[in-house]
DNA sequence: CATATTGGCAACCATATGGTTGCTAATACC
DNA sequence: GGTATTAGCAACCATATGGTTGCCAATATG
């Protein structure tokens, strides 16, 4: 019943954390765009109103949460997305969005129902 | 091109971080299980290892992202879950999740390929 | 070879987060 | 009415987070 903290655990944390800000979100997006495969740091910063450093910060946290992978080609630093780590996410989001299903059914049903009055 | 910060982007960080902790994805499992909804925070606290002020603090953040709903009833305090933001972030994972199966395809068939050599 | 570019590293800073404790207010119960 | 329980509020603390800047190492390029 308690917590039951487990590795599992710690991975969908760094991956729920990881998906908790706009700016690292907007990453992934531009990494898994068709056209924008293995960009660069600089490439990747270029767009965002804050610093490199900033932007190698969030790949740091997309890197520990298994969504980006880093390798260093020569002078510059090429970027993939990495979406396996988003399937445990998804599940874990699916089995509680099917809860809403069934409280939405339950609504739908209640509001159906013959002896429900105004 | 750039981040684009809108309303819904704010809406998704909050349940994204909201998720991010295995304490309230604890939280909202029981909140969510068929026997265990309603509870108030003494009930919700009782098993972790933690103050009571620690879990309200948990359910702070649960109730911002729009998971949990709180509604007194004299003396207690009654928390239902509310899976309906979940389905923003279902929708976003799912997406990007789409893109894992086409990499998992890709690599399928380069590996089912008949030019393809140890 | 000299120089510019790219990115990693470290220090620093402000604020957010996750926890604690103590106190107070409201409500149920004897 | 007095008392115990429940939860909210506020202060406090340690650490994490998200940003900055400066410097250095490595690599292209003139």
């Amino acid at each position: 019943m308690v917590a039951n903290t487990s590795l599992a655990d710690a991975a969908l944390d760094r991956v729920f954390t990881a998906l908790g800000d706009a700016t690292r979100r907007s990453i992934l997006a531009r990494l898994s765009a068709p056209d924008g495969c293995e960009l660069t740091l600089g490439e990747l910063a270029e767009p965002y109103e804050m610093s490199r450093q900033a932007v190698a910060k969030h790949l740091d946290v997309l890197e520990r949460a298994g969504l980006v992978d880093r390798h260093p080609d020569g002078r510059v630093t090429r970027h993939r997305f990495t979406a396996e780590p988003l399937g445990h996410a998804a599940e874990w989001v699916e089995r509680y969005r099917r809860h809403w299903e069934q409280q939405f059914d339950a609504l739908s049903r209640f509001l159906e129902s013959p002896d429900q009055e105004s």
